[in-house]
RNA sequence: GGGCCUGUGGGCUAGCUUGGUAUACUUGUGGCUUUGGGAGCCAUUGACCCCGGUUCAAAUCCGGGCAGGCCCA
């Protein structure tokens, strides 16, 4: 699907509010309600992340909300990065506080100070925590359920390494795991490296995962970080080597939030409402059952049986038995995205099948009741695959080389050459008004000229306009 | 940071200029009926963002607050 931006936010906001993910009249601006059917997406993302991190060694923290402002200050870079979107806690009770607190917009000020105690010495190390927590930003911008609030639900993962080098082994690691949480969701991104004005403020360097969405533009999902030892020092987080040495820390970070549920949502939705991937959907499948009134009893007893088999095959089924028209249940459903609808009447039981419907290309056909368990798995995993396919093959579509800045087309990713120089790259942003997303973290062969100053390049830039 | 606009049942909305019983659709609830793509009929619940002012009378006019949206830097 591909809308512009005006349609894009109209059928967003739409989509959102029709499916039950999230009631944004929570009076806060671009503080929203969490609704049952949208935290249950979150749920099953976040059980999967932490089936991911637990799988790879890491232990689930769970750090304090609040941060002193003494700690919060420590790392220059950080705090100038965030001083202007963060909340304060500046009173208790009818008291002025001494040590006014900071109401976390990432955890680092709050883990670090602690990571400095708990770190020693070389077997302590690799440390590697994360936590799944709400973090709360002061967006001024305009704001948009899942995409940009002031309260995210995000993870993060914050590591402690003895050396550069095996930080870097961490963000190689990072980038399988979120090769394996995008294919459970379906969703194709890039892994760019951010420029030196955009990186995570503290960092070494950032690379942006980014996914493009319906309306041309891209959104960030997250981000891995190479800290090296730039909040090491100012918390000194030291252990100490064989040789008694002390030294300094290398440190990595992994973040994604719940835009990956907006992403989701703008990936593989359609004219119909949401497209659930397998993998997160909270129910796989629905059953509905077509009664008559002679037909009633057997077709409802039928149904409850099928669910239960379903159910106990390892599948996430829902069966609709609410007294209402089947017709008006396929539209609930397909809004909510249920990835594949079952059919179950008089006809199908005579037939000994059952009828399916899948929500992402329309296909109706039937399965044999005798096997029904196994032909739903396969089902699924066929519609996860064709939808991350379809996916990865939409965002190729919107990549385009340019070589001038001529005529750029604007809904598209543009990959040109670029010098890699603050003045060029602030030049392209600022005549444009598109946003340098950087350079490819796998290098990939290329040969041209800076867009800007004509300059041989064998590495191409990234840009677009951003969500 | 500067400017503009808007708040009416759960949702969407008419009424506001020119003050006088608040409108339609949808949703919810109960019933009858029906069920292979949003059926129909009957009954019914439900609202003028808050505080103050003007007035015989305020959804409507004025002031302030709160909330939301848009545009520009």
């Amino acid at each position: 699907m591909s809308l512009k931006e005006d349609d894009f936010a109209d059928w967003y906001l739409d989509v959102v509010e029709k499916a039950g993910m999230s009631d944004k009249r929570y009076p806060i601006k671009g503080m929203n309600v969490w609704t049952p059917y949208g935290w249950k997406v979150m749920r099953f993302i976040d059980a999967y992340i932490r089936q991911e991190f637990d799988a790879t060694g890491h232990d689930e923290v769970c750090f304090p909300l609040m941060i002193p402002e003494t700690e919060f200050a420590k790392e220059k870079d950080h705090i100038k990065g965030f001083d202007e979107e963060v909340y304060w806690v500046t009173h208790a009770g009818l008291n002025e506080l001494d040590v006014r607190l900071v109401v976390r917009p990432t955890s680092e000020t709050a883990m670090y100070p602690m990571f400095s105690l708990w770190v020693r010495s070389h077997q302590d190390l690799p440390l590697k925590t994360y936590q799944i927590v709400n973090t709360f930003r002061y967006e001024t911008k305009q704001t948009r359920p899942f995409i940009r609030v002031r309260e995210i639900h995000f993870f993060e993962s914050h590591t402690c390494h003895v050396s550069e080098e095996d930080a870097q082994c961490q963000v190689e690691e990072d980038i399988q795991i979120l090769e394996r949480i995008a294919k459970q969701i379906c969703l194709p991104y890039t892994l760019l490296v951010r420029t030196e004005w955009d990186k995570f403020p503290g960092a070494h360097y950032t690379v942006g995962i980014d996914t493009s969405m319906p309306n041309g533009r891209t959104l960030q999902m997250g981000s891995i970080h190479h800290y090296r030892t730039n909040f090491s020092i100012p918390y000194n987080i030291t252990y100490e080597d064989e040789n008694g040495e002390h030294k300094y820390v290398h440190q990595t970070t992994f973040g994604m939030s719940e835009r990956l549920v907006g992403a989701l949502i703008g990936v593989h939705g359609d004219d119909k409402g949401l497209v659930m991937p397998p993998g997160i959907a909270p129910y796989q499948v629905v059953i509905i059952p077509i009664l008559s009134k002679k037909s009633a009893d057997e077709v409802s007893a039928a149904a409850k049986a099928l669910g239960d088999q379903l159910s106990a095959g390892g599948i996430r089924v829902k069966l609709d038995d609410r007294d209402d028209r089947p017709g008006s249940k396929y539209y609930d459903w397909e809004i909510k995205g249920v990835p594949l609808r079952l059919e179950l009447g008089a006809r199908d039981i005579e037939n000994k099948v059952v009828s399916f419907a899948r929500r992402d290309n329309a296909e109706k056909g039937t399965i044999a009741i005798s096997d029904v368990v196994p032909g739903v798995k396969m089902l699924l995993d066929v519609i996860s695959e064709e939808m991350l396919a379809r996916a990865e093959e939409v965002q190729r579509s919107r990549i385009q080389d340019v070589d001038s800045v001529e005529n750029l087309p604007q809904d598209k990713i543009l990959r040109f050459g670029w010098c890699g120089s603050d003045e060029c790259g602030h030049k392209f942003e600022d005549e444009q008004g598109f946003k340098i997303l950087g350079t490819p973290y796998r290098p990939e062969p290329y040969s041209g000229k800076c867009i800007i100053c004509g300059k041989p390049v064998d590495r191409p830039a990234y840009a677009a306009h951003t969500m």
